[in-house]
Formats: C-alpha cells, sequence, structure tokens
DNA sequence: CTGCTTGCAAAGTGTTTGCAGGCCC
DNA sequence: GGGCCTGCAAACACTTTGCAAGCAG
C-alpha cells in the first residue's frame, strides 16, 4: 500500500533477490520493512517503521525490526541515519534504489527547531568529502549523519 | 586541577561573570562544570563530565549537571554536539574560549569504528555552510553534529 | 525572604540482549 | 532438520521531570 507502481514494487524485488543471491532468510518482518522503507520521501525511525509493519504484518515484534534493520544495514541494503539526539532513521541504500553505479549517497539536513528532515544530493558535500580525505585523511560518510540547523520556514519565524 | 594555567582560569571566570552579569547564580555545581568543560581538548559527554565533577564537588546529582549544562547551553556559554547514536559531548562556546569576534565554532568528526572525536577548523566547512545558505536557505550549525566517518588509523586496519 | 537550584527517585526514549521456541531453506 | 529468526521480557544507555528541601542573591 505504501508504494503500488512497478518501479517501486522491483526496488523491493532487488532487495529481496540480494538476500536470496546472499543465502539469508527471506522472512515476513524482512519482507515487510523492505516494503515500508520503499518510498524515498519518508525518513522514518525503527519506531515509526515497527507502527507500519504492524499494520501489515501483525505480530512483529520490535525487537524483531530492529534486528532486521541491523542485518539489512549489515548486508548494506539499508542505511541509518543519526538526527541530533533522536531516534535514527532508516532508509533503502543506494544500492537498491538505483542499482546503477556510482552509488553516490545522498545526505540530511535536520531542522533542530521543526524537526524536519530534508534531502540533500550527494554532490553538495562532493568537496568536502574530498577535502577530509586529502587533508585528514578520513572517510567522511555523509549518510550517516544529519547535518543540524535551522530550516528556512524557521529561520524567518525566529527572534 | 584539570587546567592551572591562568589564561584557562579566566575562562572560567569570563563564564561566571558572564553568568552573574546576566543575574544567573553561580553554584558549586555550575562552576565545577564550566571548570571540567575548561579543557578545549576533551570532548566529555554528561556521564563523563558528574564523573569528574564527583572528583572535586562530591555530591552533585547527575540531573543536576544535566540541568546545568542545559542552563548553560540556553545562555550560550556551553556547546554540546550530538555524535552518532551515542551522548552528546559538551564543550565551553567560542564565545568564552575566544572572547574576539567572530566567533567561528569549530566542528567535530567522529570515527564510527574506533569512536575517537577529532576536531574540524570552522573553516573547512565554511564553504559549505555557505552553499546551504545560498541554496537551500538552510543556516546549517556544523558545531551541533559531528560528522561521522572514519578515521584514518581505522582505515588503513579495514578489510 | 523569594524563588531559582538541587537531590532524589521515577519515568521516558531509544535500542540491545538472553533465552526458548519457530520457521526458512 | 539444522540453524537462523522471532517473540517476549528484561536490561541498558541516555536524558528528563515532579516534588520538596536548600541556598544564592
Amino acid at each position: 500500500m505504501a508504494q503500488s507502481d512497478t518501479s517501486t514494487t522491483s526496488r523491493v524485488e532487488v532487495a529481496v533477490a540480494e538476500l536470496r543471491r546472499r543465502g539469508e532468510r527471506i522472512t515476513p518482518a524482512r519482507r515487510a520493512v523492505l516494503e515500508i522503507l520503499d518510498d524515498p520521501s519518508l525518513h522514518l525511525n525503527a519506531e515509526e517503521i515497527v507502527a507500519r509493519v504492524a499494520e501489515r504484518a501483525p505480530g512483529v515484534h520490535r525487537a524483531t525490526i530492529y534486528r532486521a534493520l541491523a542485518r539489512l544495514a549489515d548486508l548494506e541494503l539499508v542505511t541509518h541515519t543519526h538526527v541530533g539526539g533522536s531516534a535514527a532513521i532508516h532508509h533503502l541504500a543506494e544500492v537498491v534504489l538505483r542499482p546503477d553505479p556510482p552509488h553516490t549517497s545522498h545526505a540530511h539536513l535536520q531542522c533542530t527547531t521543526c524537526g524536519r528532515v530534508i534531502d540533500l544530493p550527494a554532490d553538495a558535500l562532493q568537496s568536502l568529502v574530498t577535502h577530509l580525505a586529502d587533508d585528514l585523511d578520513f572517510d567522511f560518510q555523509p549518510e550517516h549523519t544529519a547535518l543540524l540547523g535551522t530550516c528556512s520556514t524557521c529561520r524567518r519565524r525566529r527572534s
């Protein structure tokens, strides 16, 4: 119900096929998680995923969702992003979203005032990534952290 | 004991004077927190601050430290940085560290493998800040989030 | 004295884990 | 049918909060 167009269904299938290929088990819980995450516009945390999975696969325990997300992250099919202080958000990895290389991940901005999460194209951070790699030999992975600040709406409203 | 040179003492005094100027109360707990934070090389989380405060001002409760840190942050004398998933780290605000404008904050990198926190000069992020402000009207505040990735040491060690 | 601060305890989030049973392959 | 996955409950890490007593100004 989350997504009904064919391109979307195929994303879940890409992930499922990948699980199968690697000898991982396809369970109702895992499939449900993948289906829920199959909406690039959402920024769901574990709690919200639990709630949505409950709608389509009742009885799935919270701990199972956490374990499924952890396993899928290990397999690099799902990524999680830490947002300031609150629950991490999850989405399908770029490998699944866009099977064609290069798998340039996208990043997130989060407004500390209203909590809104904004997607950020990867190339906006590319020069910083390069800079940190060259100067400090630090492999910055933008997809793992949301950049905190104030969004345009809240900025205008500010005292 | 954390710092004994005079320049350091004066930083605490700058903060204390500022508290006084604004009619805030100077309590043993608050002073202890400021003294603990008066070491720019440390990246302490609340728990570690609690432990260190206990050494110099026994009996100060954990909740008091959290409240002191929150109050000091409200007053913009202390800043906290969210590091991926784990406890936030705190330090004196630039206003206190370097009373002369411009108060360019510094940012933090954190290695997701070893947990090490690395300071990053503000100018490394300046162009990104400008870019986000110009293109998205987003006021990115680098001091509030650590950028996650892999440090040089762990990078070499990687499989 | 006035009321901001503290201590204490308890609750609130977000996430992880040990164990026994269940189901995928 | 072997072993990964799940459900359940409890523990865990981090942080917040209500209330009464305490101390700064």
